[in-house]
DNA sequence: GACATAAAATCAAACGTTTGATTAAATTGG
DNA sequence: CCAATTTAATCAAACGTTTGATTTTATGTC
């Protein structure tokens, strides 16, 4: 079937490989960079520990190939939302929607999925004490998506896509969604809930929807 | 001059004990607990390696004793704001201009102030992964400050102080800010700032605020 | 008040364990 | 058979903790 005998997926090197970033973002996201040693990531990946080192030259190096993949993975599922975006812009009521709809997908992506929680976690990490693989993640992610939100916040309030004040008005709606991640442990508590699954992420999507258009609707006024 | 010769505020063990957990905060805080070594705290602490397994029992013991600190100081500058709480509550208006104090404070303080800045960080990092020392935070500060902040928002919105609405919208409220410090370095590198300090933090408050009082505003249109 | 005793705190050194990395040999697949 | 990959063994360094000796501080006795 393939021009080459052993394919990407299939071949030992890239099961190895893929087992190990697929481990090592879940340990790294988990436990931490420092608390998670590289005989823990080579046990649960069923590889040897020498492996590391062969594959990604060490430790650090998993670290940024799990950084790269978190690019890939985001990149699949936001291309299609972000390509949207470029049109709907121009529209104050699809760049309104179009707004609704990011932050649904974002709130139950970062609050209720147990994969892509793993992911944020690891991200979140990261950002607390930056290493090469942050700039990998921010390159790849962070950069691209807020800058075709800061464009959506623009078409739905009439103000500039890149002004200073623009930039923090999302940064602001990210961060009301991403404190259920971050702050989990205390809202559990809090909340009396027992996790955060579909019924409580859709109660947050609900106040964050609020929260939402209220402030599209409080900047609207100043630019009829 | 005093009843002890030795007080504890200028007794060997008191001063001591304070120098450990001081670094040991900023320490934990700036690289984690696992990355921060008994080694690293005592030599910054001008202590000897043992005194930590003497005065707190070992690292943990630190970690804990930290925690315990962190409550002390925050209970210090938020009770006489938590007091005014229960009375303004009552009033709209002042339950509304007191809300907007609080966030005030609460953005310079977790944003912009470098003191207070190890603390947040601290206790983050125990969020991610809860430890004895998140019990004592939690409890300490977390609880109570929340609790608070939910009867000033049910008195500046009508709604019901403990109902799931409203824990959850004071969580976005808090959210929006503590993404500032949580995300700080993706935040700089949008904003292209080179600190977040006093002006920086001041472009926050604003919006901030104008998140809040759309969000009041949006909730009092619903009970007159 | 001076001296002797007890208690508390500090110190440098060493403990056993675990860390990430490296090596050379064994195994695998084309 | 050869190159790529996996494996097990080994390395020095760093980890948190423990130890016994020493110094400092507090208490008791006359």
């Amino acid at each position: 079937m393939d021009k080459t005998p052993t394919r990407d997926t299939g071949s030992s090197r890239e099961r190895t490989r893929a087992a190990l970033i697929e481990t090592g973002l879940r340990l790294f996201g988990q436990y931490g960079f420092d608390a998670t040693s590289t005989r823990m990531i080579a046990a649960e990946a069923k590889a040897n520990i020498g492996s590391i080192a062969y594959h990604f030259g060490g430790k650090e190096g998993l670290r940024d190939a799990c950084a790269q993949h978190i690019v890939g993975m985001v990149q699949g599922v936001a291309t299609p939302l972000l390509a949207a975006a470029a049109t709907a812009a121009k529209d104050r009521d699809a760049a309104t929607a179009l707004l609704h709809r990011v932050l649904d997908r974002m709130i139950r992506f970062i609050v209720a999925d147990p994969q892509a929680g793993l992911v944020v976690q690891f991200v979140l990490r990261e950002m607390t004490l930056p290493t090469p693989a942050l700039d990998i993640v921010y390159a790849g992610v962070f950069e691209p998506v807020h800058r075709t939100l800061c464009e959506l916040w623009a078409g739905a309030t009439g103000a500039e896509p890149e002004s200073e004040a623009t930039r923090i008005d999302v940064f602001t709606m990210i961060g009301q969604v991403v404190y259920f991640r971050v702050g989990r442990e205390a809202v559990l508590r809090r909340m009396e809930w027992q996790a955060i699954g579909p019924e409580e992420a859709s109660a947050i999507v609900a106040a964050a929807r609020r929260n939402l258009d209220a402030a599209i609707a409080a900047r609207r006024k100043d630019r009829p």
